[in-house]
RNA sequence: GGGCGGUUAGCUCAGCUGGUUCAGAGCAUCUGGUUUACACCCAGAGGGUCGGGGGUUCGAAUCCCUCACCGCCCACCA
């Protein structure tokens, strides 16, 4: 059958991956070979594919495809994580439209919806990343919330209080009030944004005077509680002690003297509102200053601000400033740039505020992990994210890990009472709360109607920092666990190393005393051209099952990894998938060719060489002796650049330099394999291929194949299936990696030189425009390029030279060629220009002149010769020698030109 | 405010422990080419005092100091 000049990756990719499927490649079972198992950084059931997914997965994927070609027993489990706040967003949304309200929800109906919703929808993502190739083992597909998954939370939590590491506290919290629940530190994003400095007077009770504050956040006004300035303030010491009145609020609060003021800020003083700051809130405190928490859970103002009650704190805020305005108090504003912290998931700006929560004592869990990456038990590449991390790791605070929501896991803790500061008890079950509840107190008249679950569920976080242990059911320190950890490498964004990277290793070594992974390799973010993050509002984002459509996943695979060097940005560019989807059609084309020989061969042996429907034989001024040694020289040379590269690839694997691997391939197949060695072998047209060739060049081919698998699975497995369309069984993805054998550097060291002179020829014929047609003449005969068997019909092949005489008798003028200290000489059919030509060898010459004379001084200074390394000093006298000898070339054809 | 990283060709970057991997790659540009695998192609070319300055060394893109700019992370400045 024919095959289309172009490559089409459609059904190819579907059909080869349910081949794969189907022959079980993607399941691992624990068996006698080496583990090689990841686990993947779950994508939120409510995600859809996106370039991020697009870049780690595809890098997952290449590891895996790697691992299991060298002889691993490859375990990629994939999952996807429940996403508390997300998710609930989502489906609070998505009831939203429907006309109901979350709390007009039991939790267990909100439960019903949300498992609904997940089950709908929570397994797009998975069916997206089969299109991208990967070779995940779907029959281990996990979920943050399953049933084993959150057993082992709630066993976690449990386990964490018992020995004191879990706590429940009053702290000032970073408050997101659309989702209505705290957030950790680490979900809360910081960014400059320009605000307005509101200069607010505030009247001094009984006096004709104001003192001045500025503030951001006039709304807050209304729980103000005091007035602080430095007590070394000469401007304000006379108002220490003194009265002021609370603009609106007409509340009397005093002016008190804290250090923690700055008195180059604003005008140096600044209004305490306790409830509304983190610093205000420990002035608050020293001071004994009362707190007025104006705010509701969502943001609005609450009854006891007194003034613009249920409007939206934004709302409220200009309202206030208004009010303020009117009473004449407001000195004036000016635009103020300064850090706003804003919900990770919800992106309103985080409020702070008082409230109770459950936290993680992270002090001792911190300790073994943060050392674990110091000694390089856990490797992260690039390796410059452990300063990072250590950074982190020293400086660590407790973990608030409750969260406002339904859904996720519920916290394991029973109240005796309704109280908010009730006894509690913390156990796996509520029956197991009720005796500890009744041990507790003494109470044996207790029941379970006495005890109340607290309402909040964990951080999502608190279950996927269990993830690698959890995907394995390791709790129960089962045989497949045993096998499968710890995983071998993690593959993430550098954005979760604190959210997720290191507390996956801190809760390694506290449950299982081990790492999780032994490598950790960040990836870049993906960002666009200008590198402005991708995203849904900027419409930048390109999308990923389009992109895979336009040019193959193949194609999108090859765009996203050669551009993507590990840790830092990464600039993606579509024309990077184009240059991907032209380099399998590069492959196609090669095949082509490949079975056009093949073909040829098949007809003459069915014709006995007498066949009428090829061309006939054109009269070839190479004999089949010459071409047999042609082909023998360009087998053995293609065999040592395998055997070197073979190697080199798989070194830059163990390095992580995954676009540095690929980028080796792309140049070894389109320039080595095609460019030279296929155009080497190249028969004439019609003609076949001899056999011995052939075998070399389909064996060639298909260690190609392999080389490539990891990359671009799917054209690599149509190509080795194509290859071998007489043989059968065997498929790319489970074969061997190409063994290797020593690279023969000689051959490699003439066919360098071969290639030099070439592209001398080629130079020569496009600089004075002899078209192909023309024929040239090499003259040569001492040259060792020249006795190799075979080279000068690869020249000719190469450079469309029709003749080639091989005596020393060079005729005058011919321009020269130099290959190290040979020369060669060539005589071009054309108009000479004698002044041109001196010109450009004077040129030539006056810079080998300099080049020598410093490799002279180099070597006639002593310190160099005694200091340096003999190698070095070896490779200087050759460089020497090789440069006089072009020198005296130069100055042999200057002669002739005169 | 503390820390980390960067600055190499028009663009994106590679150059690990100082010396043929030393000034490189891909893309872009320019020139020439096509009935014979591929224009999603072939052949060739041009392009950089390696951010500035200083130092160490026989020798520095590479090590040290310093300055400039850029990026990121952490941190409670209204």
């Amino acid at each position: 059958m024919e095959l289309s000049k172009r490559y089409d990756p459609k059904d190819i990719e579907a059909r080869w991956y349910a081949h794969w499927e189907q022959a079980g490649y993607f399941h691992s079972v624990p068996d006698d070979r080496e583990p090689y198992s990841i686990v993947i950084p779950p994508p939120n059931v409510t995600g859809v594919l996106h370039m991020g997914h697009i870049l780690n997965n595809s890098v997952q994927d290449i590891l895996a495809r790697k691992a299991r070609l060298d002889g691993k027993n490859v375990c990629w489990v994939p999952g996807t994580d429940h996403a508390s706040i997300a998710t609930e967003a989502k489906v609070v949304q998505m009831l939203r439209e429907k006309g109901i309200k979350k709390y007009d929800l039991t939790r267990d109906q909100f439960m019903q919806y949300a498992w609904e919703w997940r089950e709908k929808y929570g397994g797009i993502i998975l069916q997206q990343l089969r299109r991208l190739g990967a070779s995940c083992d779907w029959e281990r597909t996990a979920f943050t919330m399953d049933k084993s998954r959150s057993e082992a939370v709630i066993k976690v939590f449990v386990d964490l209080y018992r020995k004191d590491k879990i706590y429940r506290g009053h702290r000032m919290v970073n408050w997101d009030p659309q989702a209505k629940t705290v957030l950790s530190n680490e979900e809360v994003i910081y960014n400059d944004e320009d605000t307005t400095l509101h200069y607010v007077r505030y009247p001094v009770d009984g006096e004709n005077a104001h003192i001045t504050v500025a503030t951001t956040r006039p709304e807050t006004i209304l729980g103000d509680t005091a007035i602080a300035v430095h007590s070394d303030d000469p401007r304000y010491a006379h108002l220490i002690g003194k009265k002021v009145i609370v603009p609106v609020a007409n509340r009397l609060i005093p002016i008190i003297a804290d250090s923690y003021v700055d008195r180059e800020f604003g005008t140096g003083a600044l209004k305490i509102t306790p409830a509304h700051d983190p610093n205000d809130y420990e002035v608050g405190l020293r001071h004994r200053l009362p707190i007025i928490d104006v705010l509701n859970a969502d943001g609005t103002m609450a009854e006891i601000a007194g003034h613009f009650i249920g409007e939206d704190r934004d709302v409220a805020r200009k309202h206030m400033t208004q009010k303020i305005e009117e009473l004449g108090l407001l000195e004036k504003t000016e635009i103020y740039r300064h850090a706003v912290g804003r919900s990770e998931r919800t992106n309103v700006i985080v409020e702070p505020r008082l409230s109770l929560q459950w936290y993680v004592d992270m002090k001792s869990l911190a300790k073994p992990a943060l050392e674990s990456v110091l000694n390089g038990e856990i490797q992260f590449f690039p390796e410059k994210y452990q300063n990072v991390y250590r950074h982190w790791m020293e400086n660590i605070r407790d973990w608030c890990i409750s969260r406002q929501l339904w859904w996720g896991q519920r916290i394991p803790a029973y109240y005796i009472g309704n109280e908010e500061e009730a006894e509690v008890v913390v156990a796996e079950t509520a029956e197991e709360a009720l005796t500890l509840a009744i041990a507790k107190t003494g109470n044996t008249k207790l029941t379970l109607k006495d005890l109340r679950q607290d309402d909040d569920v964990v951080d999502t976080w608190f279950s996927s920092w269990l993830w690698p242990i959890t995907v394995f059911n390791g709790f129960d320190g089962n045989a497949e666990f045993k096998y499968y950890y710890p995983t071998k490498v993690l593959v993430t964004g550098w954005d979760i190393i604190f959210l997720w990277v290191a507390r996956m290793i801190m809760s390694g070594y506290e449950y299982i005393g081990q790492r999780p992974f032994d490598h950790v390799y960040f990836t870049g973010m993906v960002r666009d051209k200008q590198r402005r993050k991708m995203s849904k509002s900027l419409g930048n984002s390109p999308d990923a099952l389009k992109l895979i459509d336009d040019y193959g996943a193949d194609g999108v695979r090859f765009g996203i990894l050669s551009s993507s060097p590990a840790g830092g940005d990464l600039l993606f560019d579509e024309k990077l998938c184009e240059q991907g989807r032209n380099f399998c059609n590069k492959l196609w084309n090669a095949l082509r060719l490949v079975k056009g020989w093949a073909r040829a061969e098949d007809k003459e042996q069915k014709a006995d060489g007498s066949a009428a429907d090829i061309p006939p034989k054109r009269e070839s001024r190479s004999d089949d002796e010459t071409i047999a040694h042609a082909n023998a020289l360009a087998c053995v040379w293609f065999e040592a650049l395998l055997a070197k590269t073979i190697p080199d690839i798989s070194e830059k694997f163990t390095q992580y330099r995954l676009s540095d691997a690929l980028m080796s391939l792309y140049s070894f197949v389109w320039s080595d394999f095609c460019s030279w060695f296929l155009e080497m072998v190249k028969p004439q047209y019609g003609q076949p291929l001899d056999r011995k060739t052939m075998h070399f060049t389909l064996d060639a081919f298909e260690s190609i194949c392999i080389l490539l698998h990891p990359f671009m699975p799917f054209i690599t497995e149509e190509l080795w299936h194509q290859l071998k369309d007489r043989k059968t069984g065997e498929d790319c993805m489970s074969a061997k990696y190409p063994s290797v054998q020593s690279a023969d550097e000689k051959i490699l060291e003439q066919m360098e030189d071969l290639r030099t002179l070439v592209t001398g020829i080629r130079e020569l014929r496009n600089q004075h425009n002899v078209p192909n047609s023309r024929q040239l003449t090499l003259y040569a005969s001492s040259n060792p390029l020249i006795q190799v068997d075979g080279s000068i019909a690869l020249i000719c092949k190469l450079s469309q030279l029709d003749n080639v005489i091989t005596t020393t008798a060079a005729p005058e003028g011919a321009l020269q060629i130099l290959v190290g200290k040979e020369k060669y000489l060539l005589d071009l059919p054309i108009e000479r220009n004698p002044e041109e030509e001196k010109e450009k060898l004077t040129k030539e010459l006056e810079y080998l002149r300099g080049f020598v004379s410093s490799i002279e001084k180099k070597l006639s200074n002593e310190r160099f010769v005694v200091n340096a390394d003999p190698d070095i000093v070896a490779r200087e006298r050759k460089k020497l020698e090789d440069g006089m000898a072009k020198i005296s070339s130069i100055q042999e054809a200057l002669t002739a030109l005169r």
